[in-house]
RNA sequence: GGCCCGUUGGUCAAGCGGUUAAGACGGCGGCCUCUCACGCCGCAAACAUGGGUUCGAUUCCCGUACGGGUCACCA
């Protein structure tokens, strides 16, 4: 079988050089966990940093795998976290194709060509059940690393089932360097003659990814450190192939805890997840940059950072070594930030939908009530529970009303409210600053505290002993009629008391 | 078990031979204040361990412990 060196040549000529090209390669298997998200992240700014291109791949080898739809949450995410790519299954690109499965044809000759240097071999063997407990971890020697071409051949011509295996050689060492952990040295008798094309024609990962990152131009190599162990490996076929090695980025796991990934499985959220539960794709962003990347120099200590600030201050030298276990406590903090740091008209156009998922009265202004909850919320899905009470004023104790630090009890409460009420009835306009003028003023002229006003007025309104805002803010927002309405049937209830 | 990698407060982390060992989250205390928040101020809290090397080690080397990864016709 003659190889067609053309082929090659023209394969060779494809490729794009002279700039740095990264690629985020995701199998679509599942969702977008979150240390998936980063390695994308890292994977992206890395290339915008330099000016590069950003490819995206889909390795859909493993057909048993597959997830319906996965895909389509990639490339969803992607588009929702700015992460845009230059070339990609649905752009095109001068490389491609770029999903794995459209080359299919193409893994077969790359192996052949192995096969023919001498660096991979046809193996005839059964399929057998990986001996992990059999407490046998010494390497054997695949008998089909001898047979001869003559005996190749005549398998081939029969028919037989066969796999390519990579040869690795018996002996000596081998050499990787990655940007993060450095040179790693093995020896190659601890290394196996991994599979690289499968019994069913499609290729492993291993030998795919080596394949196509080549025929991709990609000089950057980004993916998490489970690989590392392989990455000698890829070095040999590499080198066996006269390939350029790219360079490495390897980047330790995001943990749930000190001894556990991020999975599903455990319930860990998924991006989508996170966004589900009321968090900011910003704050989701900048939260995960900095989980396993910190920054180097004068801005060591910025921790907020726009996607723009992240691709000019990224630099590969500040991705850590260590695996980062995901706080969400943490999460909440950057999330409340970037609540806060919106337009007060922004903000409030997100949290409406939650404000109205219990404030269903129109007559309640749904921006008013954003305005009050801005700087009170860590994440939008807490906002229904604190401003329930807008639309129904809940049936609360008269315990309420005593409150020592403002110095209320029921006497008390009482002779306020029946004071006040009939005030707030006349206040010319129906305002913050009036209400808020015509209480303190009261109060001057009740010679009490504000507190003392202000409490009962605030637990008659709003029924609750914690609110968003303070008793002016509640009642300008439920206006002057369900005030007064509220307000009396508190003074009802010391009454009755 | 072999091989590879890692180890600074509860968490994320700066540090890259000489520092009172940053900063942030969380915790605690205080101030502000019409509740709660926000904001501001402060406090507690760390170099896994034993040997080297060195005038001097959190920083460099070796061992140990602990943790992670890998040893698939999965990625």
């Amino acid at each position: 079988m003659a190889l067609d060196m053309k082929f090659f040549e023209e394969m060779e000529a494809r490729i794009p050089k002279g700039k740095v090209r990264t690629r985020f390669a995701p199998s679509p298997t599942g969702y977008m966990h979150v240390g998936n998200l980063r390695t994308a992240l890292y994977t992206w700014l890395i290339a915008r940093h330099a000016g590069g291109t950003f490819i995206l791949r889909i390795e859909d080898t493993d057909q048993g795998r597959l997830v319906e739809g996965a895909v389509d949450v990639i490339y969803k995410t992607m588009a929702e976290c700015g992460l845009t790519h230059d070339e990609g299954p649905d752009v095109g690109g001068p490389v491609g194709p770029y999903i794995q499965t459209e080359r299919r044809g193409l893994y077969g000759k790359y192996a052949e060509l192995l096969v023919e240097k001498g660096a991979a071999y046809y193996c005839f063997c059964e399929k057998t059940e990986s001996d992990e407990d059999s407490g046998n971890f010494v390497k054997e020697a695949d008998p089909c690393r001898d047979l001869t071409a003559e005996e190749v051949a005549a398998n081939l011509a029969a028919g037989k089932p066969y796999v390519i295996r990579q040869r690795i050689p018996a002996e000596g060492t081998t050499t990787f360097h990655d940007v993060s952990f450095g040179d790693i040295t093995v020896e190659n008798s601890t290394l196996d003659d991994q599979v690289l094309i499968k019994r069913d024609g499609l290729p492993t990962y291993n030998f795919a990814n080596v394949v196509d990152d080549h025929l991709m131009g990609i000089t950057h190599v980004v993916r998490g450190s489970e690989y590392l162990s392989s990455a000698p490996k890829y070095n040999l076929l590499y080198e066996a192939f006269g390939w350029d090695i790219p360079t490495y980025v390897h980047c330790s796991p995001v943990m749930r805890d000190q001894h556990n990934k991020m999975s599903k499985r455990h319930g860990d959220p998924s991006y989508e997840d996170l966004i589900a539960k009321g968090y900011l794709t910003n704050a989701v962003l900048n939260y995960v940059a900095l989980l396993g990347w910190s920054p180097k120099g004068e801005i060591a200590e910025k921790e907020f950072f726009t996607l723009e600030e992240l691709v000019d201050a990224f630099d590969i030298a500040g991705i850590s070594k260590s695996p980062a276990i995901f706080d969400i406590v943490k999460l909440d903090y950057f999330n409340a930030n970037y609540l806060r740091a919106m337009a007060p008209e922004d903000f409030a156009k997100v949290a409406e939908p939650y404000i109205r998922q219990s404030v269903k009265n129109p007559a309640i202004d749904a921006a008013k009530v954003a305005a009050l909850l801005q700087a009170r919320c860590e994440k939008l899905t807490e906002i229904p529970e604190k401003v329930d009470f807008f639309d129904e004023l809940p049936d609360y104790s008269v315990e309420f009303f005593t409150n020592k630090k403002s110095k209320t009890n029921s006497e008390i409460s009482l002779e306020m409210l029946q004071t006040v009420t009939p005030m707030l009835e006349l206040i010319p306009d129906w305002n913050a600053e009036t209400i808020h003028g015509s209480l303190v003023g009261l109060a001057e002229g009740l010679n009490v505290k504000n507190a003392t006003l202000m409490w009962p007025v605030r637990i008659a309104a709003a029924g609750k002993l914690v609110t968003p805002g303070g008793a002016v803010e509640v009642c300008h927002i439920l206006g002057r009629e369900e005030t007064v309405r509220r307000l009396k049937k508190g003074i009802e209830k010391l009454q009755n008391a």
